[in-house]
DNA sequence: CCAACATTGTTGTCGGCGACTACATTCACT
DNA sequence: AGTGAATGTAGTCGCCGACAACAATGTTGG
């Protein structure tokens, strides 16, 4: 009773071009990605993708889609919840957003070129009702403004050092100092108190 | 005297190919660059453009270390002095920066995706003899610390914005805005004083 | 139950591209 | 003037994405 050495069809041919796909961008980089190789490394012809994605960039724009999701998930599951005090936790978020954009460069450069493909996206995890703005100004360690805004600002400086340490244009410097810097000038300010 | 309509050797070939390769880049991706389509652009043969480039890799090489000079140089065009308080200078450098990577979106993610292959760079006018950091510490508009890494955090800080606006992930927000709100986070500080 | 029809996969082809080779022309220097 | 380096040309190869025609399998309603 065992399946076929070759069953006709795969079963779910376009969640593994993805699952694979993200594999090889932990590896090279997106322009290395070629539809045909993936195929050939899942046993399929060179075509059958397209029955799945009408041409690379819609592949793409999937991939990204599964990237943002991939990465609301880790910094939801970073995320120390709103009992804790506001450094930690966007110390800790910015350590995972650090993490995820080590662990997989050409993801993250894949969902960000996405531009307009891809659909709104609000920040991970900075805005919406469980805000870590809202939750911080409702325990007095920020101060008033519209929550979304400095969500955005806050999402900005993380993304920023996200993307300088994997840029490589820190050579080799102490990416967590860096963190740490930038948190502790978003919460405490450059100038002297 | 007039030249000869199709000299055999084209003159600066070279420079030719990079610059018209930024115009492009000002239109579409990195991946829809193609050097055989520059040469055609130029009225060389497909083949030229290996006589200055041994593979496509240099070719990007090269364009993001113009690009690079370019950054450079508007930045350092927009910063208006030591003399200037430190508020105006950043948020006159991080509108240049915002000014550059809007214009060309493709050059900075080229510039980025360098990687290793790029040389070192120190964030573009915000370190060096002529620190912005010093002359604010100087001034007793900044903390005390390290001048390098704290420049590090206000270059990842205005990157991060620079980037969000040109990923589309801002669906429209106002980016000065944004910009104007990062700034001062960096400056006073989110907790209340 | 089985006959349409939709879905998914295959083979074949086309043009474009990057890389490489062999050859041609021009330049620069002695 | 002569020779070697620099620069450009033509041709070829393999890979890729896109497309078209065809085949196998899954599904559904009579």
């Amino acid at each position: 009773m065992r399946a076929p050495e070759q069953p006709y069809h795969h079963g779910d041919l376009r969640a593994a071009l993805l699952e694979r796909a993200a594999e090889r961008l932990r590896l090279g980089t997106v322009a290395d990605l070629s539809l045909r190789a993936l195929a050939r490394d899942l046993g399929v012809s060179h075509a059958a993708p397209s029955r799945h994605f009408p041409d690379r960039q819609a592949f793409l724009s999937a991939l990204a889609r599964s990237g943002w999701e991939r990465l609301d998930a880790a910094l939801a599951a970073a995320d120390p919840g709103a009992d804790a005090g506001l450094r930690p936790r966007l110390l800790a978020l910015g350590r995972a957003y650090v993490r995820f954009a080590t662990a997989e460069p050409a993801l993250l450069e894949l969902m960000f070129a996405g531009k307009a493909a891809g659909e709104s996206h609000d920040g991970p995890g900075l805005s919406g009702p469980d805000s870590l703005v809202e939750d911080a100004q409702a325990r007095g360690e920020a101060r008033a403004g519209d929550p979304g805004e400095l969500a955005t600002a806050l999402w900005a400086a993380l993304h920023g050092v996200a993307a300088l340490s994997v840029s490589g244009v820190l050579r080799g410097a102490d990416v967590d100092a860096l963190l740490v810097q930038t948190v502790d000038a978003l919460l405490d300010g450059l100038r002297p108190r």
